[in-house]
DNA sequence: AAAATTTTTTCAAACGTTTGCATTCAATAT
DNA sequence: ATATTGAATGCAAACGTTTGAAAAAATTTT
């Protein structure tokens, strides 16, 4: 009975032995229509079930309401958060997220953006995967600023595009944690970095390295040690920085996982945090309160950076005549806990 | 220059001075076409970054390639796992994902379901939320199966629909972790329980009171205390718990937030885990093996549930004369770490 | 050179909806 | 009775693409 094929507005006019003008402007209550036909319709539409075509509106009125969000990855904490943001935003105004993950990928990312343009979204926001950003091909990204379809980019970032951002004062961050431990006494601190290139890593290395110079301290190249950004990509490093001759007295791991990591490998030598050894993460995911030693780390605020995107994006749709490209960077906070609190 | 307006395959045309069908064969490589008029078109329609309307396309051919995916939250480790192994599965097929939050609101869920349906989405991910469930509305689920969209239930699930779903053994991992406490001697097994109403909640509480009973273990009405599935749910239940005339040696946690809102508790009461009170959770979440102590948990495994939903939502539209409905359930595995293992 | 054949191109309809303009029909004013 | 108004509805085009059938153009065969 219930045909699979979705009624439409011929249907009903076939029906009413009227024109689909007439439906159409019956159910969107246009006054020109009769009182009568009016209720009917609607009612006869209710009860059919009558469900709008988007689609066919979408290719009329050149308007999709859908936004892409191409990120490398969906399972760690942080990247959700930016999701949960933006959707905070823009789902109670209409728009529909197509969420797309690239893995880190290139080609990858090259393909889900075109077809995102094929699917004529009204937005991407984009966090530039890592093989893109070592790559430097950025012809894909030229493409969709070409079709003038706002693009935002999220964290990682090209210095050299006409475009909205929204990142995490990632600079500042490090150097407050690094500045927290040499307050609380640590003398020798070293880095597990992030993979080479990405703003992210290199930032935090910047506030890293600035901040042991302020307080002369030699920046030691044997005390910075690149990692994955997971857990187990911090073992071997740590495993090295505490066999050396003189090993640190503390640890500043470019996230979360990487001190986690690390953490692990401290107490299996044996060592105390933080008596011994002091440990500062970045990120504040959730669990960094809750390992132990509870974690001291850096908050990165995800939901804000995906609801200041969703304000960038707004601001440039509804684009005013003066319209200017934003770069808002969200202040980090340093969060201690126990693991640097040697007293 | 470049304008805003997408070249469409009339802007070709025009060029060329011939007609829309020409371009759009010439496009698709139609034996019909000259050799030359081809690759004169093709080249073109490259330089001038022609991409192909989807929409239009989608209109045409009443085919989408987009699936819905509608979740109470994605601020979870499982939800995000899920949403991975949908997208595993299915990204590389061309599908695209429309990701939804109810926010466990059934208002929402609702509202999303319906514009999921508008835009024409070729099946729906569904795990209904909190509200949906306690308030026993459907019509909205009823809509969606009339529409014979496939729709695929996730985890929370009602009975009597005819679909497909996939879950997790709930019962018999509750009953493998109260099991396995009992075997280490706990004798006094308590349980944060979830909400009432939900699969989820039940399906653990019956693992864990059936074991109770197979084991002559009295359960409790004051050891069940309900939580909200987070953290902060579990610190006034556990409260409860420890100040009990004979209060519980062992905690079993409807999930991982809710035994470490619990550990944390009985932490600060100076009590010993597993010594004095044994504890386990559920989902194996990553956190689970950074708490300390390490945290026994049951494995949940989310991107398989993802993956298999896929599958089921895949035989569905490539449906076969004879194809049946199918309800996958996954085993789910006990994982012993160090909060249960009282020596 | 005409007919037959093959190659290449165009026409027109279709997908579902909206909307400016024209049309129809009834009611009112002259 | 006829012109004038007003209300209600229909027509046709548009959005961008594909596709079967028809037409046109080029080539081959007689």
């Amino acid at each position: 009975m219930n045909s699979a094929r979705p009624v439409t507005i011929k249907d009903i006019a076939r029906r009413f032995r009227c024109s689909p003008s007439t439906v159409s402007r019956a159910l969107n209550d246009h006054p020109a229509i009769n009182e009568d036909t009016r209720k009917n319709i609607q009612e006869y539409a209710r009860e059919v079930g009558y469900q709008r075509n988007e689609v066919s509106l979408s290719l009329l009125n050149k308007k999709t309401a859908s936004l892409g969000v191409v990120v490398p990855t969906i399972s760690n904490y942080y990247e959700t958060a930016v999701i949960d943001g933006l959707h905070t935003t823009l789902q109670p105004m209409g728009y529909t997220l197509n969420i797309c993950v690239t893995n880190e990928n290139y080609a990858l990312e090259k393909e889900y953006l075109s077809k995102l343009l094929s699917n004529r979204t009204e937005g991407i926001f984009l966090s530039v995967s890592q093989e893109t950003y070592n790559s430097g091909y950025y012809e894909h990204l030229e493409h969709v600023i070409q079709r003038k379809t706002p693009l935002i980019f999220i964290d990682r970032e090209y210095e050299d595009f006409e475009t909205s951002r929204a990142t995490v004062d990632d600079y500042h961050g490090a150097f407050a944690a690094v500045e927290h431990l040499i307050s609380i006494g640590y003398k020798h601190i070293a880095h597990l970095k992030g993979p080479n290139g990405l703003t992210v890593s290199e930032q935090r290395f910047k506030g890293y390295a600035d901040c042991l110079k302020k307080y002369d301290m030699a920046v030691r190249e044997e005390f910075i040690i690149n990692t994955n950004f997971n857990v187990e990509s911090a073992i071997v490093p740590t495993k090295r920085l505490l066999d050396m001759a003189t090993p640190p007295d503390a640890i500043f791991g470019v996230n979360d996982q990487v001190a986690i990591g690390a953490m692990r490998v401290v107490k299996q030598k044996g060592l105390r945090i933080p008596q011994d050894v002091g440990l500062i993460g970045f990120d504040n995911s959730p669990i960094s309160a809750y390992t132990f030693p509870s974690l001291t780390t850096v908050n990165r605020p995800g939901r804000k950076i995906g609801m200041e995107a969703s304000r960038l994006f707004l601001n440039q749709v509804n684009g005013a005549e003066d319209f200017k490209h934003e770069s808002i960077v969200l202040p980090s906070e340093l969060i201690i806990r126990e693991s640097s609190l040697r007293i």
